[in-house]
DNA sequence: CTGTTAGCGCCTTCAT
DNA sequence: ATGAAGGCGCTAACAG
């Protein structure tokens, strides 16, 4: 039924072990045998079995990524980074949602280890004992990224998230304001969420700015939370004059709920983001934002597990890509 | 160095196919026994190998997922379809890119056969004879996703783009517009780009409208094309009334281009587009379009397939989700 | 209910 | 440069 090595070997007169040679292009190979074997593969139809070459190699050419959540604009771009270099050193890609969920998480986790993957790469909302419990197991390296466990004990690329927030607040600073409102994300998310609430609350406070119960909302990340916590800011006695959203979409939910009041953004309220996904510039008017370079950050991990899988020298297993102000029209 | 069912059956004091019983739920172990097992794979932490268990039983409960492009959002909510239905029936997924380029599509195709996946899901510009050609030599089955091909000879998912594409424009006829112009994809996308093009002209001559050259412009379905693609028709001598977007990004981009121009949506000129992305709703005005169900087409195509991979009786293997017209704020 | 015995398809020394 | 032989870790009859 299928075409074995076997099959290759006795319609080229040769042994299992030459055609395996040349399948796996081993230069101990004369060159006429090689052609008669290639003919023999053509003539059958023979295509290699990955799972037997992995359980006799111990090498499945193949890496597991473990996602939030794929249909994020955010994840998705990281996981196009991922997917890049991964083929460009041939390796495959398991994908698995695990919606921050922290069993799911490690089920997946271990699904992957037991699929024998060479590595794993890991994105999600933060890392905890458990998590760290379920990666001890492995004998395969793991890739922490746009996250960190908390002992910072294994790789990660990310960015400093607590940093871009505070450069955020501190250019509405720098342009005079001084009722600054926060949408947040979710607190509980401790590398990310509560990070960035952080920089927001340090960038008052190296002001000299009062903080502001009321000046806080959290929200989940998303266009209509945006609205609803822009809708509350607006609704206030003293209503700020500028809004920091803890990613673009919230950001552009914000400006909506501003316009819909009748009032004008930037000249009214100014709104600034982390993020600068592509839908930064699909707005009017135009995002101005802390940007992330999540491609990047899905390359470098990438790229840092391949080192890692293959025994190389490694600089820094800890990496903290750069962030930056891109100054576009809803500041003032 | 590693533990296998071996060792655990050692320390159980049992046989092998005893452990590999319980590892896998057969229900003749004496619960006693099953209790030791289960205590020896505790003990030494026991995880079981995939591969090797791929090997013995030619399955590994891995499906192939051929994509486009990640990181674009429509096909990013068509994968969590998949990998949410994939995930209820205990599927994991190998995601691959493929960029729309022909040979790269075919390359993940083998190279997915060759991990033994238990079926494959495809997804593409179009589907060519190459295409079939090396679906022919796979003994797994395999489900076209929001794609055909030619002789729809291979089960699909999809919806009907011509169909949808005419009722937009329709839409546009029966607000009274004559004069209605088309930002479209690319027409080489047999299945996809074209079928929406004809959808237009369709809806013109039933109409008895004439078709004008300068009434289309081919774009590549991101923002910066709708921008383009319009700009061109305001500069026309009797510029449109009304535009169709073959997609909502580029929708978003001739809002933005005919509001930077100082005319107003929908009083000046409507638009309406194909496909209802979340992004539809974060516009001002919000955008009228044509829902397309994307992540119902990535459910209902892994659902398939799992029928297909367990020989299940199936009704009807070519399936043509509805679409619908979601009236919103950019069209009058 | 439990154990024995063959493979699954390929890689990898070790000889030749 | 090529062949022979022994696993890799597990499943799946087949016995008992």
């Amino acid at each position: 039924m299928t075409v074995t090595i076997y099959d290759v070997a006795r319609e080229a007169g040769v042994s299992m072990a030459t055609v395996s040679r040349v399948v796996n292009n081993n230069p101990n190979v004369k060159p006429q045998t090689r052609k008669k074997v290639f003919e023999a593969i053509e003539r059958l139809g023979y295509r290699p079995n990955a799972v037997a070459r992995g359980l006799a190699s111990k090498k499945t050419t193949t890496v597991g990524v473990v996602i939030p959540d794929i249909s994020n604009m955010l994840f998705s771009e990281v996981a196009r980074g991922i997917e890049d270099i991964a083929n460009m050193y041939h390796y495959n890609i398991i994908l698995c949602n695990a919606d921050k969920r922290k069993e799911k998480e490690i089920k997946v986790i271990n699904t992957l280890l037991e699929k024998q993957v060479d590595g794993l790469l890991f994105m999600g909302g933060s890392v905890t004992d458990e998590h760290v419990q379920a990666f001890r197991t492995s004998s395969v390296p793991i890739v922490l990224c746009a996250t960190r466990d908390e002992t910072n004990q294994y790789p990660y690329v990310d960015i400093d998230h607590q940093q871009a927030a505070f450069d955020a607040v501190n250019a509405l600073v720098q342009d005079g304001h001084r009722d600054i409102a926060m949408i947040s994300g979710n607190l509980q998310d401790t590398n990310n969420g509560y990070s960035r609430y952080m920089g927001y609350k340090e960038a008052l406070e190296k002001n000299n700015m009062p903080f502001r119960e009321e000046y806080v909302r959290i929200g989940n990340y998303r266009y209509d939370s945006g609205i609803e916590s822009m809708k509350y800011f607006l609704e206030l006695e003293q209503r700020p004059t500028a809004v920091f959203a803890a990613n673009d979409e919230m950001a552009v939910g914000a400006i909506h709920a501003i316009q819909d009041s009748g009032l004008r953004v930037p000249e009214d309220i100014s709104v600034i983001s982390v993020d600068n996904s592509r839908i930064a510039s699909m707005v009017r008017p135009q995002l101005t934002a802390i940007a992330q370079p999540m491609y990047d950050i899905g390359a470098v991990s990438m790229r840092l597990l391949t080192k890692l899988m293959k025994n190389e020298k490694i600089e820094d297993t800890r990496v903290v890509l750069p962030h930056e102000l891109v100054k576009r029209h809803s500041t003032r």
